[in-house]
DNA sequence: GTCTATATACGGATAGAC
DNA sequence: GTCTATCCGTATATAGAC
């Protein structure tokens, strides 16, 4: 509260530039966008973004990394002695939720992906990779207890995955298939009720 | 077969720049992608790829284009009389065939999507929407007969279209999470057959 | 801190030699 | 048909005035 007014005002414009660029970046990928496109959006000159961030590269991989924090925030450890149905559902909520609450930084993810992931390579094969394994552990074990369906967990995980991120990534075509303007709360409730229902069900388990 | 060559060579380069532009295009959406980039992968200089596609967006419009026709070459029309396992079953296979024979093409329209799909709203309010609106209205009959659960067509529509188009468009995590270079036919059938297994069951679809 | 001006490279597209 | 050379706009980044 008590702050000198630059550092207000660098607090503001750094927040705006962030913000700005993750769209940019989500529309046209990392090559596409431009610095000038970013600095328009966020209502600066040029060469302020640069001189904010250092560089576009730096920009980039600051709001990747702000998006894997995010993303690691929603991930709990689980457990066997766990209820797969409530696990799976808060799974899906909170995937969903990510989804609902960013879909500038789920694009600028998947964009990230389409292009090869040339700056993600080492978080998908290690922290990302670990941790779908250890979920795939406990997933088996509830199926050899009979607590649910004997499918292969890591395409459960991608199923979860895609079914939400899908909301994000292709809203322009779900606003347009659905002739809505945007998706509001009660989409997301629906849609949200909806996936839990099928998936839980389709993979034999009870709640 | 009985050709002059200048039409060979003008055959052969035409294919090879389509194929090099659909690489590039899904790889950094359309400002993103250089002309200079698709020349080079086509093995042509750049001035040889605009002599023959006249612009960088005709040839994007081209591909787009041809992948729209690829989707409508696969979309057979459904009647209420139609058994739900069957056709629901068939629209997951030919769907992930789609995604497995042609990843470019999906990654391309996944990356138009993703920008706004500023080339694709025309179709995307017209054709698309029809289409789906046609089979929603079938699931909803199949519904009140008892034949599967009163679930919400469109999206399971979109279920179905996110779950498979996510071995294309995220095969980049794919793969680093599986620890495989690529997804072979094997993996296809297993993915396959798992979507196939959880979405009519949990659609509470007998077969 | 903030802007203007500029350096240097690369973008799409075309003219013209062969 | 095919390539080289080139036009002109825009790209990232920085230098220097204020």
């Amino acid at each position: 509260m008590n702050m000198p007014e630059s550092t207000r005002a660098r607090t503001r414009n750094e927040k705006a530039i962030l913000e700005a660029a993750e769209q940019v970046f989500a529309r046209h990928g990392y090559r596409g966008a431009s610095v000038q496109a970013i600095a328009e959006a966020a209502g600066l000159p040029k060469s302020n973004v640069l001189y904010y961030v250092g560089s576009k590269r730096r920009l980039y991989v600051a709001l990747l990394e702000r998006m894997m924090e995010r993303w690691n925030a929603m991930l709990d450890d689980i457990r066997v002695e766990d209820d797969p149905a409530e696990v799976i559902e808060a799974f899906i909520r909170s995937k969903m939720q990510l989804t609902q609450t960013h879909p500038q930084g789920s694009r600028l993810f998947a964009a990230e992906i389409l292009g090869g992931a040339p700056f993600l390579q080492e978080y998908l094969h290690g922290e990302l990779r670990d941790w779908v394994e250890e979920r795939a552990r406990v997933f088996r074990q509830w199926a050899e207890r009979g607590q649910m369906d004997p499918i292969d967990p890591v395409w459960l995980i991608f199923l979860i995955w895609s079914a939400t991120q899908h909301y994000a990534d292709f809203e322009a075509q779900v606003v347009a298939i659905t002739d809505r303007e945007a998706l509001d709360d009660s989409d997301y409730q629906d849609i949200t009720d909806f996936l839990c229902q099928v998936i839980l069900k389709g993979c034999g388990i009870r709640r």
